[in-house]
DNA sequence: GCTAAATGTTGAT
DNA sequence: TCAACCTTTAGCT
């Protein structure tokens, strides 16, 4: 369940763990028959990720493109790769023997002498030419994760936009990385109201949303989390951290806000949840 | 064991 | 604007 960070932090994995090795690539689940065949024997030489989307490159400029989505996850076995993954295994499902068996519905397994990476449940994993790739690059926004990105050219698009700043976080031809959480999150750091429409942001605001999203998606990409409030800063060091503490707004509607401890409101908006505090978010 | 929700996008209405 | 798609898992019983 990723958002920019996460695929940042997987594709670095499969630069660390997985270029220059050949792969074997099947699908398992069966739904990918076609183009595993053809990533089949390959060597890795190397992924990078743009927003929400990793594009991995193999021998004979094939592209492998993946999109998570919503559910999409990718798991790993082998040596020491269970630690990429955030989530932890419990005792009873420590693998013994190499490859593991694929667990759940797996669209693509690579596999290495030493390592395993199985995909389920993605909305995309499509084999390209560069062309493709280049051209499904050209449909993403800005990614503050990447050297190349340009903040003036998000804002432009927000300066001339009626439509509320909400909705402008979440298209991925603006901005790309960022999910309902860090939405959420970024727009109450900066106590804006969710509601107002993008043309009302000021350019010395985006510049210090800009910088905020930078550093929020940075951390995320260095500790596997969403982390975004003073107590989860606190907690660094002194470890324990609740969930309810984690976050502001996100995942929190009917509890009270951490700042000022009125109710935290949802409402839908575009297909998805909205939180945000009306008493702070007043900018 | 079952159900609902989930950090998302696409294409039809 | 809405439903479809795809799969896992948290939170119930």
């Amino acid at each position: 369940m990723p958002e920019g960070h996460t695929v940042h932090r997987l594709a670095q994995a499969f630069n660390d763990q997985f270029a220059g090795k050949h792969m074997d690539a099947s699908s398992p689940q069966g739904r990918f028959v076609d183009g595993a065949a053809l990533l089949d024997g390959h060597k890795l030489v190397r992924a990078e990720a743009h927003g929400k989307q990793m594009f991995m490159l193999f021998s004979g400029a094939i592209w492998l493109r993946v999109h998570l989505g919503l559910y999409g996850m990718w798991r790993f076995a082998g040596d020491g790769l269970e630690k990429i993954g955030r989530r932890r295994r419990g005792p009873a499902e420590q693998e013994q023997t190499f490859p593991p068996e694929p667990r759940g519905a797996v669209r693509l397994r690579l596999l290495t002498g030493l390592h395993v990476a199985d995909l389920s449940g993605p909305t995309a994993c499509e084999v390209l030419s560069t062309s493709e790739k280049s051209l499904a690059m050209q449909r993403l926004g800005e990614d503050p994760l990447r050297k190349d990105s340009d903040p003036d050219k998000a804002f432009s698009k927000f300066h001339a936009s009626r439509t509320s700043i909400a909705l402008l976080l979440m298209r991925q031809d603006i901005v790309a990385g960022i999910g309902n959480i860090y939405r959420a999150e970024l727009l109450f750091r900066a106590r804006l109201e969710p509601h107002q429409p993008g043309r009302a942001i000021t350019e010395p605001v985006w510049q210090a949303m800009w910088v905020d999203l930078s550093k929020l998606l940075k951390d995320g990409v260095k500790t596997g989390r969403i982390l975004t409030t003073e107590k989860a800063d606190r907690s660094r060091q002194s470890g324990a951290l609740r969930r309810d503490d984690m976050n502001y707004v996100a995942h929190r509607a009917g509890r009270p806000c951490h700042i000022c401890g009125n109710d935290v409101l949802s409402e839908a908006l575009g297909g998805r949840t909205l939180y945000w505090c009306a008493t702070c978010q007043i900018g």
